[in-house]
RNA sequence: CGGGCAGUAGCGCAGCCUGGUAGCGCACUUCGUUCGGGACGAAGGGGUCGGAGGUUCAAAUCCUCUCUGCCCGACCA
C-alpha cells in the first residue's frame, strides 16, 4: 500500500477521554472512531489487524476440526423465552420489536440459536460431536462502556458451540478447544494464562478463563509459585487454616473507641494490625432478613462466595442502614458477632482468630480480647473472602501470587442446561432419545487487539507482533523529491517486496523523515527499511526493527531473504 | 441508578466569574525555503459556542429545562 492512498490521519496529542494507553494509540493511529458510548467503527488501519486476529483464530478453528456457520446478530424473542433467559438476562440485553410488535433482541451471545439449529439438523449419536462456530458482531448493553474497544458495547467474538452424546466426548473436545486456544494466543504473540473460572450467566460446571496479563486489566487472577493452580479470584479458594485455634489469652473488654469506624481508623486508634480486627458485614438473607458475614479486617469478601452460602440471598444485596439498625441497635461503623441474634457465617481466617478485636453492636464502642467459644459461639464457617498475596495455593504446594488480566477466551462446559429446556434431543445407540451436551468456546477478537497493544507499546506507539501487524515492512525512502536515484531504488524495492510476498507500507508521502519514522513507530509496523543516498552508495538498505534500538545496514541483494529471516510468521 | 466534572473548528484547549467583533496550538489548503527524527515563513479555509426556552438594546458568557459524554461508586460494619 501506499500511504499517499491511504488516508492516514495521525494526532500528536491524545483524545481526552481515551484512558488506557491500547486505547489512547488507536485513537491516535486513527484506528477507530466512536460512534456512540461503547460503540466504534474500525477504519481501514484498524480493520486489517482485526482481520489479522480473525484469521488466526480461523484457522486454528478449522485445525481442529470446527465448522463455521454464521447466525443472525438479531434473535427472535421466542427462543430466548424457551430457555427462560428473555426474564433472566436483564438490561444488558437489548431488546426491541419490528413493525408488527414482534418482540426481539440483537444477540450477546448464541447458545438459544445454536440449540435450535442442531435439535434440527441433528437426529442421531452418529453425527456427534459435531461443534460449530463463527465470527460475528455481538451486543452487550454494558452499565459502562470504557477503554475503547477493549470493553465495548458492540463487539466482535468468535463462539463455538459443540453438541456431544456423553461426557467423554464433551471432555475431549473441551481438551481440544483449550489446546486450541493456547495455539491461538501463542500464535498471537501474546502472554498469557489459562485460569479456573467462574461460568457466572452462561451456566455450566467446568470453565475455564484465558487471560493476557496486563496492568490495565479488569480480572485479578491468582496463581501459585509451583504453577499448577491458576484462577480467576472471584472463584479461588481459599485453604482454612490448618492446626487448632490459639488458646484465650485476654479477656474481653470494652473499649472507648469514639468516632472509629472503619477498620483502618480503628487499627490506628488501638494501635493494632487490621488481621488482629474482624468486620460484620449485614447482607439480605434467603430466608431472614439479614444474615451477617464475618470476615478478617484485612481480607475482603468475595461475592460469588457469598451468593453461594444457602442462608444468603442471591443477588448479594448488603443491608440497608435501617435494616442494620433494626438488627443490630446500631450502626454499620460499630457492628460485631457478640450478641448478634441473626444468622451468622463466618469465614475460615476470621474463626481461626483469637482474642480479636471487633465492634461492640453500640455507637464508639468496640470490644477486644473477643474470643470463638469463650465469648460466642462458633457459627458455620466457609469460604467466604477472596484469595490474597502469599496465601497457600488449594491444590499442590506453594502460595499464591495475584496479577491482572484481560479476559480474552472463555470455554465453559454446559452439560444439558439447553438441550433440556429446548429439547434437542438426538437418538443415542439404544434407539433413546436424549439430551445432548453441550460445550461452549468464546474468544473477544477485537477485544484481542487492545489487548496486544496493552501488551506491546512503548513511548512511541504501537509494536504489533508479526502476525497480526497491519503491514509487515514499513518502506522509507529519504528525500524521494529530490533524488531520483533514490525513487527509482524505492520503486523497484517496493515491487520486488510485493512480489515476493510481504505486505509493505511505502511511505510515499511528501513528508519529512523525521515524520515518517514518528508514524510508522505511531502505528507499529514491526519492520522497516530506508533508503537513502549514502546507503544506495554502497549497495546497502538500512533494516530496523521496531523492537530495536540500533538500525543495520542490509546488502541490498541480500534484502528478501533478509527480511525472510526476521519475520516469524514466514 | 447515585455522585462529580465537562460539552466552544477534525483533535487538544482558552474565553464565561465581570454580557458588547469567537480565539490559540495541532491538523487541513496554497506558495516559498527546508529535507535522516513530528521544520520555518507568508497567505488561507473551516464554528447554528450540545439543544430548547427565558432575562436583556445585546447572551458562548446570566437563569431554567433538556440531551450527550467522561470519571468515580458493593465492603465505614
Amino acid at each position: 500500500m501506499r500511504l499517499s492512498r491511504f488516508p492516514l490521519s495521525t494526532l500528536k496529542e491524545t483524545p481526552a477521554d481515551a484512558e488506557i494507553i491500547s486505547h489512547q494509540l488507536m485513537m491516535r493511529a486513527g484506528m477507530l472512531r466512536k460512534q456512540a458510548a461503547g460503540i466504534y467503527s474500525w477504519l481501514p488501519l484498524g480493520l486489517r489487524i482485526l482481520r489479522k486476529v480473525e484469521a488466526v483464530v480461523r484457522e486454528e478453528m478449522e485445525r481442529a476440526g470446527a465448522l463455521e456457520l454464521l447466525m443472525p446478530a438479531v434473535q427472535p424473542a421466542e427462543l430466548w423465552e424457551e430457555s427462560g433467559r428473555w426474564e433472566q438476562y436483564g438490561p444488558e440485553l437489548l431488546r426491541f420489536h419490528d413493525r408488527h410488535q414482534r418482540e426481539f433482541c440483537f444477540g450477546p451471545t448464541h447458545e438459544e440459536i445454536i440449540t435450535d439449529i442442531a435439535r434440527r439438523e441433528i437426529r442421531s449419536y452418529k453425527q456427534l460431536p459435531v461443534n460449530y462456530y463463527q465470527i460475528q458482531t455481538k451486543f452487550r448493553d454494558e452499565i459502562r462502556p470504557r477503554f475503547g474497544v477493549m470493553r465495548a458495547r458492540e463487539f466482535l467474538m468468535k463462539d463455538a458451540y459443540s453438541f456431544h452424546v456423553d461426557q467423554t466426548s464433551l471432555d475431549k473436545t473441551y481438551q481440544l478447544m483449550y489446546d486450541t486456544y493456547s495455539r491461538i494466543f501463542t500464535r498471537l504473540g501474546l502472554g498469557f494464562r489459562a485460569v479456573q473460572a467462574d461460568s457466572g450467566t452462561i451456566g455450566g460446571s467446568v470453565s475455564h478463563e484465558f487471560h493476557v496479563l496486563a496492568d490495565s486489566g479488569e480480572d485479578a487472577i491468582a496463581f501459585s509459585s509451583s504453577g499448577e493452580y491458576a484462577a480467576n479470584v472471584e472463584r479461588a479458594e481459599t485453604v482454612a487454616p490448618a492446626g487448632d485455634r490459639a488458646a484465650p489469652a485476654t479477656n474481653m473488654t470494652v473499649v472507648d473507641t469514639p468516632g472509629q469506624h472503619t477498620i483502618e481508623e480503628l487499627c490506628t486508634f488501638l494501635d493494632v494490625r487490621a488481621d488482629r480486627c474482624v468486620k460484620t458485614l449485614l447482607v439480605n438473607g434467603q430466608e431472614s432478613d439479614v444474615v451477617a458475614l464475618i470476615i478478617r479486617g484485612d481480607h475482603e469478601l468475595n461475592a460469588i462466595k457469598a451468593e453461594q452460602q444457602p442462608a444468603v440471598a442471591a443477588p448479594l444485596q448488603f443491608a440497608t442502614d435501617e435494616q442494620i439498625r433494626q438488627a443490630a441497635g446500631c450502626d454499620a461503623g460499630s457492628l460485631g458477632p457478640v450478641g448478634l441474634a441473626i444468622p451468622t457465617i463466618v469465614d475460615h481466617a476470621a474463626a481461626h482468630l483469637a482474642d480479636f478485636i471487633c465492634g461492640a453492636n453500640e455507637e464508639s464502642r468496640h470490644l477486644t480480647g473477643v474470643n470463638w467459644e469463650r465469648d460466642l459461639p462458633v457459627p458455620d464457617c466457609a469460604d467466604l473472602r477472596n484469595v490474597v498475596e502469599g496465601d497457600p495455593a488449594p491444590e499442590g504446594n506453594g502460595t499464591l501470587s495475584i496479577a491482572r488480566g484481560i479476559e480474552v477466551g472463555h470455554i465453559f462446559q454446559l452439560g444439558k442446561k439447553y438441550s433440556e429446556a429446548m429439547k434437542a434431543n438426538v437418538l443415542d445407540e439404544r434407539g433413546k432419545e436424549q439430551a445432548m451436551i453441550m460445550g461452549c468456546y468464546g474468544i473477544g477478537v477485537s477485544r484481542i487487539v487492545a489487548a496486544a497493544i496493552e501488551q506491546n507499546n512503548d513511548d512511541k506507539g504501537m509494536i504489533w507482533p508479526d502476525a497480526i501487524a497491519p503491514y509487515q515492512v514499513a518502506l522509507l525512502p529519504m528525500n524521494m523529491k529530490k533524488s531520483q536515484r533514490v525513487r527509482e531504488a524505492t520503486e523497484a524495492l517496493y515491487e520486488e517486496l510485493l512480489a515476493a510476498g510481504f505486505e509493505v507500507l511505502l511511505d510515499d508521502r511528501p513528508v519529512r523523515p523525521g515524520v515518517m519514522f514518528s508514524d510508522m513507530e505511531l502505528i507499529g509496523i514491526p519492520h522497516r527499511v530506508v533508503v537513502g543516498e549514502k546507503n544506495l552508495d554502497q549497495g546497502k538498505l538500512e533494516y530496523k526493527s521496531r523492537r530495536d534500538m540500533e538500525s543495520r545496514d542490509i546488502p541490498r541483494t541480500d534484502i528478501v531473504a533478509f527480511l525472510n529471516t526476521q519475520l516469524d510468521n514466514r
